[in-house]
DNA sequence: TCAATGGTTTTTAATAATTCAATACAATAA
DNA sequence: TTATTGTATTGAATTATTAAAAACCATTGA
């Protein structure tokens, strides 16, 4: 069969909740003034307007549109209820990925990420083809697609060019002026680092958040949309990988929290030489800790 | 109608090729032997056999399969003549958008793109799907895709981010063992470039290339699936980008050659300083030739 | 007369159906 | 047993179909 019709059934409904705030025997608008009301095309409208008439809603001869009597609720049509499923498919395939840590070099079948996801097919392909230029997927030569991520040399690459974009925002960081949001916001999370360090022992694992937050906050220095993009990769990957390496998680957090004061201390005094140092350092601990838990996994 | 039955066909005369080399009246191997050396699933070499047996190449039953006689051109079947048009369908198609200059915030036509390129639709869908990925495409609200690139912000952060990646190169590339290909490259470049400056009065169009070698043997040394991705789509487009601004162009390339020597001189010195210096003046350069043949393009 | 509106046709894009290919599994002969 | 074939199931490439958009032409009425 063919597309859905979605787009006439709720420009449909839209028009019936226009109609309801005319009074009766009204004179309804033109058809393009209809089309801009609901936001759909003419060729929608006179669908609707069609339904309308058969449904003797309006009465409808050229231009001479007058509307019947009002509409009620048994009116209106009926969607085909499927939530905004599609809409963070990126997320929930990455969790997914980490969640279930799918190993590399498993062949994905279209078909069944599909119907676990709950979005079309051809959605789904365009997806892959999104992720394989991250390097991600790849397409096999017998056609369907394989997950290549989570080797070590990604891992590796990852880390590594995680390094490279933020040296660069710190580069940008100690420049900002002093109105800019971000001097704020380190005191903020300079707080709440302070407030974690102090009850470490019982809540060491809310420091992933604070982690996030606070490389969020150093990146959104640079405004540059390729940068923006692969933040949001990187981000969640390391976010992931933390929560699943379970060695030493106290000592690491209480380590790294004091690793992202450093950079905070610098940052705050200007000193860039500082702060890239403390970031070097912090990032080539993170990196450690992410081949890490790839050992874990690959000893289990 | 359904797919292409093109892998049917290379393979049935690939097992042609294959029983040629057989003598007469062999037995012929196991179907997932011959599976193998077609590169195919025993699906389709049974279809394969099949053919065979009808055109009374083979005698086929159960597992006793023989060559009943050589295989001649004639046994061959015609492929579906279409040169390697999909493969560099992101070349000819960055190509296209910078040879004729499509404006920022045009729509793009899925339908009649695939026309053009000689593509099936849904290939193309899937690339513009990838493209968007570097922000240079965005899907419509309505349906449809839409052109973004090569507005001035564009062009700033293309450039910004191309300069993070490279000066990272740099710094990699003063650590370079002795016996690293890239020095070897170096020199060859060096005698290039100098080459090109004795006759820049005349040929200083053919910096172009030189240009792009040059910046590929610096990035060469990173490697780094997502960095190398990245180069791709950067080097095409700074290299179009400079083929078109005409504007002082011998000039230009003169002063773009002494940067370049500046850097290789540097770089053999093992001077991590001045290579980096060196190369921020250069990139700083590159922007402004991009950005002004930008201006150049929104006046006329 | 001409701008706004409606009627009609053409083009495009979403999506299901169709067919080729791969894979899993059962049956069988060596 | 074990390698191989026969059969069934599943998956993916590609086409066909329909909804929607856009373009085009005709008409009306101020």
């Amino acid at each position: 069969m063919a597309r859905s019709d979605t787009r006439f059934r709720e420009a449909y409904n839209r028009l019936l909740d226009y109609c309801a705030t005319l009074p009766p025997n009204a004179a309804i608008p033109a058809e393009s003034r209809l089309g801009e009301i609901a936001n759909v095309s003419r060729t929608v409208v006179r669908r609707c307007l069609s339904r309308m008439e058969d449904k003797a809603l309006i009465s409808w001869d050229g231009r001479e549109k007058r509307l019947l009597r009002l509409p009620n609720d048994r009116d209106r049509i009926a969607l085909p209820d499927q939530a905004g499923t599609s809409d963070d498919l990126e997320q929930r395939f990455l969790e997914w990925i980490l969640k279930f840590d799918v190993p590399a070099n498993t062949t994905l079948s279209v078909a069944e990420l599909a119907r676990n996801f709950g979005v079309p097919q051809h959605e789904l392909k365009e997806f892959l083809a999104g992720l394989s230029r991250f390097g991600l997927v790849t397409r096999r030569k017998q056609g369907g697609w394989m997950l290549l991520g989570f080797t070590k040399s990604f891992a590796v690459e990852l880390s590594d060019f995680r390094t490279v974009l933020e040296l660069d925002a710190i580069g940008h960081a100690v420049e900002a002026p002093v109105d800019h949001p971000l001097w704020a916001r380190l005191e903020e999370l300079r707080a709440a680092h302070l407030a974690l360090l102090d009850r470490i022992d019982t809540d060491f694992h809310e420091f992933s958040k604070l982690d996030e937050a606070f490389h969020m906050a150093i990146n959104s220095v640079v405004k540059n949309r390729f940068v923006a993009e692969f933040q949001k990769v990187i981000s969640l990957i390391f976010h992931y990988h933390y929560l699943w390496d379970k060695t030493d998680e106290k000592k690491r957090n209480g380590a790294a929290i004091a690793e992202h004061l450093a950079i905070i201390d610098a940052l705050e005094a200007r000193d860039e030489a500082a702060a890239l140092t403390a970031t070097r350092q912090h990032l080539k601990t993170s990196k450690t800790t992410l081949l890490s838990s790839l050992r874990y996994h690959d000893l289990v």
